[in-house]
DNA sequence: TTTTTTTACGACACACGTAACAATG
DNA sequence: CATTGTTACGTGTGTCGTAAAAAAA
């Protein structure tokens, strides 16, 4: 599992559709399909159901969303606490 | 920054050295030696000093290590509870 | 027709392993 | 000579964007 992979399926989960998160994460649709796609079948588990004009998180969608939120948000604070410390 | 530099630099953290990270990592040492060098290029910063057989981590070092582990082991969470829900 | 997701495809970048090098004991 | 870290290089995987297809109102 990738970081990447996390921050795509944050941004699917919470913009609600994937051509919306697509526009957040300044890429395309077809990107945002395929890596979902890939972290579905890595975890084995449906993580979408795809309806028109909704995607909507299936129970394991729900779980991984709180759990990716973490792992973020705890990389976020790593780069953090390295921003000003460019001595390299 | 990347998943994989992250579990790289602690395996030389751990290991203290770039040979011996390499063989937890079932890898070459140029590729820790490059996965390395990219991290510390990223965060601005340099993580280890390089002394004969003996790598000493940078204070830089010393502080991404604990925030280290705490994102591998927040994704290791995630992982494992996925274990055994395969339906895809 | 408009908006969506998926699939196919070509191009490029990156990560890998092999191999050679420099340095230290 | 043995071991370590770095550098150079060729190969292949993967990711990207473009473009076309399929579905729904």
């Amino acid at each position: 599992m990738d970081l990447k992979d996390l921050r795509y399926f944050v941004a699917v989960y919470e913009a609600g559709g994937f051509s919306r998160a697509s526009r957040y994460l300044n890429t395309v649709q077809s990107n945002v399909s395929a890596r979902i796609q890939g972290l579905e079948r890595s975890l084995g588990a449906p993580l979408f159901e795809r309806q028109w004009r909704s995607v909507v998180p299936t129970d394991h969608g729900d779980r991984l969303y709180s759990q990716a939120k973490q792992v973020i948000a705890a990389l976020d604070r790593v780069e953090e606490a390295f921003k000003g410390s460019r001595t390299v």
